[in-house]
DNA sequence: ATGAAAGCGCTAACAG
DNA sequence: CTGTTAGCGCTTTCAT
């Protein structure tokens, strides 16, 4: 292994091992038709050599990567990063590598990091949400591979896609809450413009209320994602000053609850006594805080999971591949009862 | 665009701009001697084909992917995702693009993955933690290419690395808690193999119990990795039973930190007048909570930035480059006066 | 500033 | 089961 040869060829196992390099190749592919001996003598040969396969050259010549492109709005979040384990998981067991991308949640930054990734040739694309800008939307449809638009139900989907309704989820919790006895109702987060999922949960939360009969005018904003706890604290403060007399809050999602409900702590504000508190997306934090909170459940891992297994079906030739929905479930906790 | 038409190559853009590949090539090259308008008169050809430049090719010819390799134990913990977070944003400012692996918290996984990755020729390899099989070891240090272990101070570094020590850190933290009073100290988690940087710290937390003469037995399983909120919530319990004198316990991490404070919280036990609660690694649920968490500030974000600026030098040509060690700082919060 | 020739290291396609 | 030939789409190198 000295550090002025360059590193060994197909063509040097096979010189070694007396057989021509496309038998070395051979070797190396799982199930191809070659004797037992002349496999392990390749292969004994390439572990002396020191030889590492050359993925650039396979990929360019069979015209395959085993790249998959995903592009997400930050990894510093568990549902998104969830999401990503689910589904890099079953890729990887069929070998294949997730390619990241990570778009600020910016459609910009999307089409950018969409044009990027594709010159990588990956075999399919995933991406975040059913919204792009539109060359990214073009670039995506000229691309050859499948696409897929996760996070979301989108109107009119590039390829396919594996999601759920952002504001059908809320108004499922709105409803929830009505049913329980709660009216005065305020919303947290949802105002920023790249925070699409938010805004979508915010629009179903004014949807419901007012097929309630009820205000849906204590909106509070939370600022530009990403939303996190302290964005939440912050937000339960105002809400609790300009509208003291709300009787429940739903927040974009379990982090900012949870900010919300520390903040209801400092204060000695009983929740759900006082004031109850939904979240969304089933964060650990949601399930472990004390009072737990009513949250949705939105199977991030499952998105993960089942858009791998589509992309897979495709490759593997699938004929008929319907779009997969994605059903969230409310989860009622103490934070709400 | 017909779908039946394979895509333009560079040859075709050729032929429609009336120039040679070579000097279509060069087009698409930032800093290349080319005239203003034959590069305008290419891109536009370009566009209107729908050409898609072909990194696989590129790698191929020049020996050069723009590929960085990481293994991290899993994207699910917000620690390592903020490293990552950092690393890639740097990394992308170059354009290079970041090739993950999660190893699940195991070295024998670690290798395969890492085996997988150098297939793919990255250009440099950064790794978490700085314990390895032998093959893996030999592996890296095969590689030709810069190799940084982070998260630790490794005893034998393959390369460079990027990280502190993980028992140092601690010892600082239970020097603290012995300053303001606690002498009954018990530390949470630390126990399962797979966990390095668990045990490590927990190997910290002995060390410095005995060096004040102090009991160093209250040592609480948790489990095997990944340890959450759920695992600290269990494990403060039975501390809680088996040993109730307990004045105060240092946690594997501040996620399961939090755990053990909800478990207070269920208990109506004052933290920290009753018990005293340190945590580790300054995940934001620490600075949310109520009360704060004592923590240890790892910078983790730092890391990935650190590691990225380093293989960037290195990448460059730098001759000069010593190791970079990152100093973690103690967060004395409420949790612990 | 542009072009011609060659080849990166592997594998598809075909032959035997 | 193994070998030969050619070529994937770029870019290095050398010329002009």
């Amino acid at each position: 292994m000295s550090l002025n040869r360059k590193p060994p060829t197909m063509a040097d196992i096979a010189r070694v091992a007396g057989v021509s390099s496309m038998t070395v190749s051979r070797a190396f592919k799982a199930d191809s038709l070659i004797s037992l001996e002349t496999r392990t003598a390749i292969l004994t040969a390439a572990e002396e050599l020191g030889y590492v396969f050359d993925s650039t050259a396979s990929n360019l010549r069979s015209q395959k990567t085993g790249f998959v492109a995903v592009t997400i709005p930050s990894i510093n979040n568990a549902n998104f990063a969830d999401t990503i384990a689910g589904l890099s998981e079953a890729l990887a067991a069929r070998n294949m590598q997730t390619l990241l991308g990570y778009t600020n949640y910016d459609l910009d930054n999307e089409e950018r990091l969409i044009e990027q990734l594709l010159r990588r040739k990956p075999e399919a694309m995933v991406v975040t949400g059913g919204q792009h800008t539109l060359r990214a939307r073009k670039l995506l449809e000229n691309a050859r591979i499948p696409v897929i638009e996760t996070w979301d139900v989108p109107a009119n989907p590039i390829g396919y896609y594996v999601g759920f309704s952002n504001a059908t989820a809320v108004r499922g919790m709105v409803d929830h809450f009505v049913a329980v006895g709660y009216q005065r109702i305020a919303f947290l987060g949802g105002d920023a413009g790249g925070d699409i999922r938010g805004s979508e949960r915010r629009r179903g939360f004014i949807q419901a209320m007012t097929a309630h009969g009820l205000d849906s005018s204590r909106l509070i904003p939370a600022g530009p994602p990403p939303i996190s706890m302290r964005e939440g604290a912050v937000a339960m403060a105002s809400l609790l000053e300009d509208h003291p007399d709300t009787d429940a809050v739903i927040c974009v999602s379990d982090l900012s609850a949870f900010g919300a409900l520390t903040e209801c702590q400092r204060r000695n504000i009983a929740v759900p006594q006082e004031i109850a508190i939904g979240g969304f997306g089933n964060y650990e934090i949601g399930s472990i805080a004390v009072p737990a909170l009513t949250t949705v459940d939105v199977r991030a891992r499952e998105i993960g999971k089942t858009a791998a297994a589509l992309i897979l079906d495709l490759l593997d030739g699938a004929e008929n591949v319907g779009q997969r929905a994605i059903e969230p479930t409310l989860l009622v906790r103490e934070s709400s009862r």
